[in-house]
DNA sequence: CATGAATGAGGCTTCATTCAT
DNA sequence: CATGAATGAAGCCTCATTCAT
């Protein structure tokens, strides 16, 4: 069910797939300097040293490739998980948090990218990306809740949607307020979040 | 703050006032359908029963537009921090987490709206778009925190970019979790809110 | 119910049907000279002395260009039978079989049309086409039975399938055998339909 | 005769053949599908299990493959003559009406093919095609009056004349009034050609 | 004030054909 | 023999903007 079209079961020479992640790699720097529907599928040709025809035996559509480099942007998110789960429970709240601040603090936090909203616009209209952004945010839910279970703190799932809301809300304030970003994540969502998580009440 | 082309010396005419009023109205739902990108000049125009040639008239520019429109936008935002001024301060926190709720739960939280990402999007490339963003967000924490200040609340700019964000990340929550939506603002926000607003202690 | 776009009825400003038959015109040459596919709309709109864009400000889509073409084509085949229904009942066989015996000879026969098989092929893919053809077939079947009954002939519509069948024959036969297209039609054709009209039998 | 490439001096090899075959049906198959200028050699290669280089080898152009097309589907136009040519001649007018019906009915008479209109469309454009056509056309003639004149059929080469116009003007019939053609074909050509082919007057 | 005619560039996509492997 | 990578032109269509009326 792959977005990007040929992928010969198997094969997928390793040269179809070095062609397919630079066109993927220029899509994804096209699309953020000038935004999906900015952005032309010459520019992107043009950026990964290809012809449009040549590209287009790659991508089967700029939409698939909207698609796709959501995909992947997405996929990078999944993955700065893993980096959580590998914190041991016990001290683990502490742990937890400073290891979420530290991943704020370098721009690197769950939501954030330049694609970010560019992505969240998209899915309000193609019903598709936004099935992709609503499967990925399952994923990561599922997953997050469980690291706070396992760090034994009490209605994992309602503390992960919290927190999701705040990381989601960080990047819009960035722009919003760009002075205070810094600040207001070491001085206010540090502590927060340390409080949401060591709370054991039941709210 | 003269965007909009003509602004006749003095007073623009009433009729002038009205024709552009139907313009921002048409285009706002156009640009809510298919993004600033995906909207045609054309289709506003239709929109508005009105020909292009004339459209062009009261609006310089496609890029004029679209920042009038998000004016326009942010405009109401601030116009929905009235309701919490008129609070009287004493109960207040109670009542302001009352009207919250209620605001949100109306799906008219402060930063929502469709061409929420849109305008995010756009801020990112276009420095014109980010600033009147920064602007208009920098009078609402004004506001927002002297409304705090005034009940009490300690530490009222901290207080305020925290609520800021969390409501900032709503929308986006909604978009990647939508059967929780309702769910997450009663069972969670609306209490940590209260507790964020009424906690006395220093952080 | 036009195919044409726009048609704003009542109107149609004399400049606008101008330009949508000066359009019309440079289709069907061109059409006639590349057939519908090999034809660009560059090629129709240089040949009407236009711009692309504005060419299709008249013009809904290449696909209704042809379709318009069409019924064009097909509205003046329907005209040449206006002049055999003058002919007066009585002698009407001969002035008939006279009738249609010149205008096959000047190459209007009633299907005859540089297009005619550029039309029928399209007939064979597109519904929408094939839908109009037989709709126009329909009327001039309606209209050449009649005036075969007028004219005393028994079984007109018989008589009219199979006359059409043996007009719809000859433009295919002259691409065949183009030598022998007069020879045929003045030797043969127009004595068998002289026997064909004249036949008092049932068959 | 040799528009396809390679004609291996004195004999093609088998495999060459077979493959060549297979492109040919594929292409049949195609351009019935979507017409000669709408089917690309992409999908004339996909339908033959074929790469389009590859497709390359056993074809010149894609001109060539046209008129090739054309000529397989000509040729088998002609051998349907073989059938009626075993007919013995005495009551052979009576068989051969029988013949040439059944053939009819079962929508194989001598012009019928998807490809039939889009050829004729193609030979007002291509003087080749129109050269192939009016070669196979002659053949055919030459063939069908002489089996009339066996049957002691008068004229024979008018009656051919007469009967290959009429079995062109089918199809058209047919797209044109498709409810009809069945009826038409039994209650009206039948007889009209029984008429045409045992009437011993001069006309 | 108001229309909509007019433009030309640019966007997405497809295609016939060639060539390196 | 066989693949499919690669190209560049061309096709259809849309759009922001201007201008004559």
């Amino acid at each position: 069910m792959d977005q990007i079209q040929g992928d010969a079961p198997g094969k997928l020479s390793a040269k179809r797939a070095e062609r397919l992640e630079r066109i993927l790699n220029a899509a994804e720097q096209c699309f953020a300097e000038s935004g999906f529907h900015g952005a032309s599928i010459g520019s992107i040709a043009k950026a990964c040293g290809m012809s449009v025809g040549h590209l287009y035996h790659y991508v089967e559509n700029k939409e698939a490739l909207i698609e796709e480099v959501i995909r992947r942007e997405l996929g990078r998110h999944m993955q700065r998980l893993t980096e959580l789960e590998s914190a041991e429970p016990g001290d683990l709240v502490d742990e937890l948090v400073a290891k979420v601040a530290e991943t704020i603090l370098h721009e690197t936090d769950l939501f954030r990218t330049v694609l970010n909203f560019e992505t969240l616009a998209e899915a309000q209209r193609n019903p598709k990306v936004a099935e992709v952004l609503q499967e990925f945010d399952g994923r990561m839910r599922l997953r997050f809740s469980e690291i706070l279970r396992r760090s034994g703190v009490p209605h994992p799932e309602q503390k992960t949607e919290l927190i999701f809301t705040i990381f989601g809300g960080l990047p819009a304030r960035a722009l919003r307020h760009p002075e205070q970003e810094r600040t207001i994540i070491t001085d206010t969502i540090v502590p927060v979040m340390r409080r949401i998580l060591s709370d054991r009440t039941t709210d």
